[in-house]
DNA sequence: CGGGCGCGGATTGTATAAAGTTTCGCCTGT
DNA sequence: ACAGGCGAAACTTTATACAATCCGCGCCCG
């Protein structure tokens, strides 16, 4: 009777419905099929997932917490729309994290982590070879994430799951027009660096990619005219 | 005007039902009222508060999500059980970002703040005084939100959140038997510093700090043999 | 003809009830 | 006497029903 995996505190394959619901909505956002202020109608989901809404809404309310999506009292669940604001303190926590996170995963450093890596970045150059535009988005903060499960730490692993979905809004709200897909040849030499445990240029090489990728952003306020009259009246 | 209280995401009072029971029950966890593996029950929290299944599983779930709270399927809600990884991990984290939370706080240093801050000194000093050990610990865990409040960085100060409950829960499990409250005095030179707007100072300060509260833990293994049980034959 | 006001539809928030799972106690068999 | 299994109780989980709230639209009044 020991022989049951006990799913101690969440399953990450997320057998459960909830997770999947979760999983599912979170994809669609980070691969920007979903857009920010969209209305996510529990009923909506429910049907969409087979679930009820009592489920849908656990899952919404999770996604609340990361950040991800914006519940407003008896109004209903919307994909959030971050501030500049909210972006330059997502960029900034970042640049102070992914370093340290790298740092870290060079002292994982195994064959088979980087064995990944390297399967991780196949997939990103097809992906931006084929012209996919979502799934090179989508691959490219799994690519973060992937350098902080191999730290190890499970504090920084969500510290970071955090920041990195609220950057693919951010990078959608916010990107200039023309920036090519650029992240992959520097995710190459990060993950060089790191396979030749040298601390030093992979830290540096993160931090100088945190920060190209903001240069490319444009933090303007918002183009919606009615967050410019909340602003102006909100006082 | 800029002072204005955004009632984005949370609101900080508090109107709602659910806000009341997360904000109750994590103070009792924060005050080591409850300690750790004591079993949440819904009805019981319920009756408590007056409010339904609901409402308590919605804010158990929001604990959850921080980490205070440990949810088993089919099993319920308990106060969780850190281990000394994941001390190990919630204190690194605490030694990365609290300085440069300081550092924020340093500019937007302004006198009702510093008010706020020699206030709360004021009160930490009198709970010491009497010798309530509950009131210490609060306080002590609500000087560091309180400066992250004045950074201004609403990232950096949920992430901070997380890891005051957190070490509450840490320092009750793990803390050497005959300890002294002894923050107050490093509390106070914090804020001198800041008050100084002396950058070197406070973040050094800080991380001495921090550095001084991890040193009084004894990180071993749990000490109920339960849990050793499960540690040992969980792998 | 324009603006305030009240009503209807829809959606969310809450509570309650049914269903599934686990756990504990008891009973029987050896 | 002890080990093992069966059964009932308690709990969580899920679904559904009810109540409260908000948005949009038409109507009446100025």
């Amino acid at each position: 009777m020991a022989a049951k995996p006990r799913p101690k505190s969440d399953a990450p394959d997320a057998s459960d419905r909830v997770s999947r619901i979760r999983e599912g909505v979170t994809a669609a956002i980070l691969e920007h099929r979903l857009l920010p202020g969209i209305k996510l109608g529990e009923d909506e989901i429910g049907e969409i997932y087979g679930a009820s809404r009592t489920l849908v809404r656990t899952a919404l309310q999770q996604l609340a917490h990361e950040g991800i999506v914006s519940i407003e009292k008896n109004r209903g669940a919307f994909v959030a729309r971050p501030t500049p604001t909210d972006a330059r303190e997502v960029f900034e926590a970042r640049r102070m994290i992914e370093p340290v996170i790298v740092d870290h995963a060079i002292d994982a450093v195994a064959p088979a982590w980087i064995d990944r890596l390297q399967h991780h970045l196949a997939e990103e150059r097809a992906a931006e070879l084929c012209g996919d535009a979502r799934a090179s988005v989508r691959l490219s903060g799994e690519f973060h994430r992937l350098i902080a499960e191999m730290s190890g730490h499970s504090i920084y692993l969500g510290f970071l799951k955090e920041l990195i979905a609220r950057s693919s809004l951010i990078i959608l709200l916010y990107r200039r027009h023309d920036t090519p897909a650029c992240g992959t040849a520097h995710h190459a030499g990060i993950v060089e660096a790191i396979a030749r445990k040298d601390r030093d240029a992979a830290r540096a090489l993160m931090l100088s990619h945190l920060k190209e990728i903001e240069a490319e952003l444009f933090l303007k306020e918002p183009a919606t005219e009615d967050a410019r009259l909340a602003d102006v009246l909100g006082a």
